[in-house]
DNA sequence: ATCATGACTAATG
DNA sequence: CCATTAGCCATGA
């Protein structure tokens, strides 16, 4: 069968990117680029961004877990401050201080 | 194949 | 902190 049998909306690429952030630990929070590596492309850190954009899972996700690789927040579709504030919260749930 | 776009990164100023 | 420059990548038209 040389059919496709799945027509699938979502790339291999994109796959490969949600794969890897949800994976990453709640209260944890980790930059594009380390997911870039991750996923065997570490220089495609600006893709990743592009696919965490099209991402509509957003809460199956935690793309609100990536951040920048200087620590700033990068983006967020549904704004920054709630993206801070969703990071703040889980690390007071697991970092315990 | 080519072009434009963008939740990036690093280096400068 | 912000702007600019250069590099690198996936996606869609």
């Amino acid at each position: 069968m040389t059919e496709k049998l799945q027509k699938i909306s979502y790339t291999s690429f994109e796959r490969k990117v949600f794969k890897v952030v949800s994976q990453i630990p709640l209260g944890q929070v980790r930059s594009y680029k380390w997911v870039a590596e991750k996923i065997g492309r570490p220089k495609a850190a600006r893709a990743v961004g592009a696919a965490l954009k099209k991402n509509r899972h957003l809460f199956v996700v935690p793309c609100h877990r990536v951040i920048a690789s200087d620590g700033s927040l990068g983006g967020y579709v549904l704004g920054r401050p709630l993206k801070r504030m969703l990071l703040d919260v889980e690390k007071q749930l697991t970092g315990r201080k």
